[in-house]
DNA sequence: GTCTATAGTCCGATAGAC
DNA sequence: GTCTATCGGACTATAGAC
């Protein structure tokens, strides 16, 4: 085989994630990252902007898939109608593999510096369903406020599902919360 | 008056402002800004947990103001009611010195580092407003939403304010905001 | 106030795939 | 040969330790 190791992402991003998991993210250096994967450091950082950035890898694929449902909501539905289709096709995302899920999100919320990591990937997310609902005709400022009220429903409804112990399924919880936010805005 | 430059973190801000405008956030180095203040590095970090803190000061004072606002509303206001006026409450905070306040807004969006720590002191704005919100007797999801909503609205509110040219008062976007709120949540 | 560890960058060299 | 991915080490700045 050489000496190339092959998968070099798959393979920094279980040693990252299994260090992770052992000692804390804080506590836990690139070296040893690239050590454990069987490479160097200069490789990781070829790979990743920064050692935060390995555990957001998915972020980019659920973003299309949240984008996508979106994109393909009735033409008939409301701004924030598209906006609950792309929420309920988040949940698909997350049930490959519930346990990795839960294990990722306790790093992430015990992290300071990773929960930073993780709003800019929600903001990132929120621009882009605000951009594919303009998409759709929505005109400012309707169209980012309901990609941001959607985001905030999908990360409450997922901080619920990912610390519960039995939690229902993440498409209750988000439509829970949307009904919540509905009530709030037009109350009486 | 003795051995300590009185005024320490006025003169580290002063400094740091003045660095970031003119040569960039990221190439001015803690060096630099404590040689400016006629200060060492040591004693910036004695200040600072890091670099960035040093442009996010207020933002403890802003909250207080923001957080006194509600819990001095009107008991008959709604959740939603209640944080328009801390919204409200935030336009007197920024009306000092308003080309401090553009530049800063200037160097902050210009750097993502420093989103990120925008985002977190957003972050803990919400917290606050929620707490302030459960305080009323609000209940939860309720509270949350509702103060996820405020800031929302109050951070889109800002970037406007901030950036156009010849800006309404704050209070005045931030309500046009609230309104189209409304509407999202509660169409027809 | 000095000393050290770690994140992150830059350079040249090198080895595989095509 | 060309393209791409890796390696190795030296280097700077932040941040924390002593």
């Amino acid at each position: 085989m050489g000496r190339w190791q092959p998968d070099a992402r798959n393979r920094f991003r279980q040693a990252a994630v299994e260090l992770f998991d052992e000692q804390g993210f804080e506590d836990t250096t690139v070296v040893q990252i690239a050590e454990r994967a069987g490479l160097t450091k200069r490789t990781f950082f070829r790979h990743y902007a920064d050692k935060r950035e390995v555990l957001f890898e998915g972020s980019a694929r659920l973003q299309e898939l949240m984008v996508a449902a979106l994109v393909g909501a009735p033409d008939g539905a409301t701004p924030l109608e598209a906006v609950v289709a792309a929420v309920h096709a988040s949940a698909a995302y997350f049930l490959q593999d519930r346990d990795a899920v839960r294990r990722r999100h306790a790093v992430v919320t015990s992290t300071p510096e990773l929960q930073e990591r993780e709003r800019v990937k929600l903001a990132t997310l929120t621009a882009a369903l605000a951009d594919a609902l303009r998409g759709r005709g929505v005109p400012e400022p309707t169209a980012t406020l309901a990609a941001e009220s959607g985001v905030t429903v999908f990360r409450l409804a997922f901080d619920a599902w990912a610390t519960r112990a039995d939690p229902p399924p993440l498409t209750v919880l988000a439509d829970e919360l949307f009904t919540a936010l509905r009530g709030v805005a037009a109350p009486g």
